[in-house]
DNA sequence: CTGTTAGCGCTTTCAC
DNA sequence: GTGAAAGCGCTAACAG
């Protein structure tokens, strides 16, 4: 591998030189001798040393993100397309995700780790839970990060999130220009501040049409396709006129129970019932019937992450930021009028 | 924060009286000023810079790992356990995993970049296809790299892969047990290794059990759910007398298209038809009937391919090692004896 | 305009 | 046993 001596040796000129045509320094270079060095260096293949480069400047260009334990079936396959839009979006300002893994019952001394290494310059953390330790720790420590998800309201901190609540409230919205009257919901325990703002806007989405809220009407659970199919099976268990004909949930994978268990007991989903997700999992649009579902901005979710990155790291602003994106309704055929409203 | 020359004003000794502390050098300290430099290290919180450690021993302990694009719908659940574990199995050695991405036409020019850059000591590549031009491009450049999948059976490189024609093979194997002698098979388009190797697992549990290949029972596809579902709607359309009994696929994700479609036309999978998947996602435990399906042995897969690297980075190790790893068939509802045999 | 030189923080000969 | 010093590959004052 060649480095500034070899193409200052082959050009010529001392290595400072190359360094200055390397970086554009203004010093001006006499155009002759620049070009001299450039074919040096295409000559030689020559690409600056980054880890040289990193230890001068002290930065690494790296961006930290800790890779989750995924609970078998919890899981959905957003986080793996919010990671690969990350690495996009970093690289397109010259940096790159560097993914480390934390035990569950220690989440903070893995970041700790790499902050005192210098291996990064800033993390990104996602999955987020109420008063998370590890955002409590980076603002302690006041070290460069964002989150995508919120952690406690007083927190001041950099953040970017969908606003669950405008998304559930559309999603009722919808129904109820189908139709619905008797809308019920699928969320995760009570503890989660995602779930919580959800159930806010499915509050809101019923005031808006002036639907009282009913307690029995609500359902939560932790896994997935189980508590989906679990929920219609406690919901059909309610009486006649209760039977709810529209099911709003938290999570496309909610959504799917719900659907496997309404066809196994003979229900048209989209007619008899309807239904509709969260997230907009790239395999929604193939079930069936294709799930109505909440959409997350992913891409603009992470451009903004990294934004927020950058000022703080450039830029050494010390305000914070915090962008709710509201995501859109994706009108498909899991949702209808109602047979009997 | 602290640096060498800190800990070593603290300790009063000199810089290099810390870095043989810091490394253990055999190169006798006293106990004393062992404990007395230890005791400044712990005191300033002091963790040796990674970088300037990595330009001094000109490595990185990072492990490039190029994020694939992934196409709506096609991709499974199965990449993102992989990077998790390779994460995993990457820190148990003392490398990261540096992630990056590369445009669908052009993938080798990201991968030389980070070879030039010295960005990494290695990658880690997956998702390969046949004659995969990033395994021809580092084989050439010979620069360490392991891969989990085949590309080209002449070429000498490091490969990981889940032995796909035995895992194939167990299905059917599975299904013979069960009565069954009509078994289909869905699967990818004919270009691909991974799709070949499996089709040869079908063909030889076929001929395990002398039953006869036919033509009919095979199809090919791109798209996941899609594809399980137009595979069924075809089975479906051939003579009575043709019906197949089970179906083997080779995606979880196809194996849930056919459910679908199954359940859809009144067939009780399980029972009037068997299904079979491959990859054991997490989710598949928790379809309705639960997924049988053949497991890949991630952890296993990913620990393998970390030894290779390691065999190859720290040990100069010119010989190449390939392991086929033998998946195991995970027995559940979807696979039951055929109603009419 | 270009070159000399002093580091960035660490490891490792080589002296003492 | 411990320290001085060279140097990994690069950037950026500072001279000239």
């Amino acid at each position: 591998m060649p480095t500034i001596k070899d193409v200052a040796r082959e050009a010529g000129v001392s290595i400072a030189t190359v360094s200055y045509v390397l970086n554009n320094k203004a010093a001006s270079i006499s155009e002759e001798t620049r070009l001299r060095v450039l074919e040096a260096i295409t000559r030689m293949n020559y690409k600056a040393d980054v880890t040289a480069r990193n230890l001068r400047a002290q930065r690494t260009r790296l961006i930290g993100y800790a890779w989750h334990e995924e609970k078998p079936g919890l899981q959905n396959a957003i986080l793996s397309q919010f990671i690969y839009r990350l690495a996009k979006a970093a690289e397109a300002c010259g940096y790159h995700v560097l993914t480390f893994t934390f035990p569950t019952g220690d989440p903070v001394s893995a970041y700790d780790e790499m902050i005192r290494t210098r291996r990064v310059d800033a993390f990104i953390v996602a999955d987020t839970v109420e008063n998370d330790p590890r955002i409590q720790f980076l603002i302690e420590r006041r070290f460069p990060f964002a989150s995508f998800g919120r952690a406690n309201p007083l927190w001041d901190f950099n953040w970017v999130d969908t606003d669950g609540t405008s998304g559930v409230r559309a999603a009722v919205a919808h129904l109820v220009a189908l139709g619905h009257r008797k809308i019920a919901m699928v969320t995760w325990p009570e503890n989660g501040l995602t779930g919580y703002y959800r159930v806010l806007g499915y509050q809101q989405g019923l005031a808006d049409a002036n639907i009282a809220f009913r307690d029995n009407y609500i359902l939560r659970g932790e896994q997935g396709i189980e508590l989906g199919r679990s929920a219609l099976a406690h919901f059909l268990s309610l009486s006649a006129d209760d039977l709810p004909t529209a099911i709003v949930t938290v999570s496309d994978l909610i959504a799917v129970g719900v659907i496997q268990e309404a066809e196994q007991r003979g229900l048209e989903v989209g007619k008899d019932l309807s239904v509709i997700g969260f997230d907009d999992e790239p395999m929604s649009r193939y079930l069936r019937p294709p799930l109505t579902t909440v959409s997350q901005p992913l891409e603009t979710i992470c451009t903004e992450l990294i934004n927020m990155l950058n000022a703080q790291v450039h830029e050494q602003q010390e305000k914070t930021s915090q962008v709710l994106l509201t995501p859109h309704l994706v009108e498909r055929a899991s949702t209808g009028a109602p047979r009997r409203p």
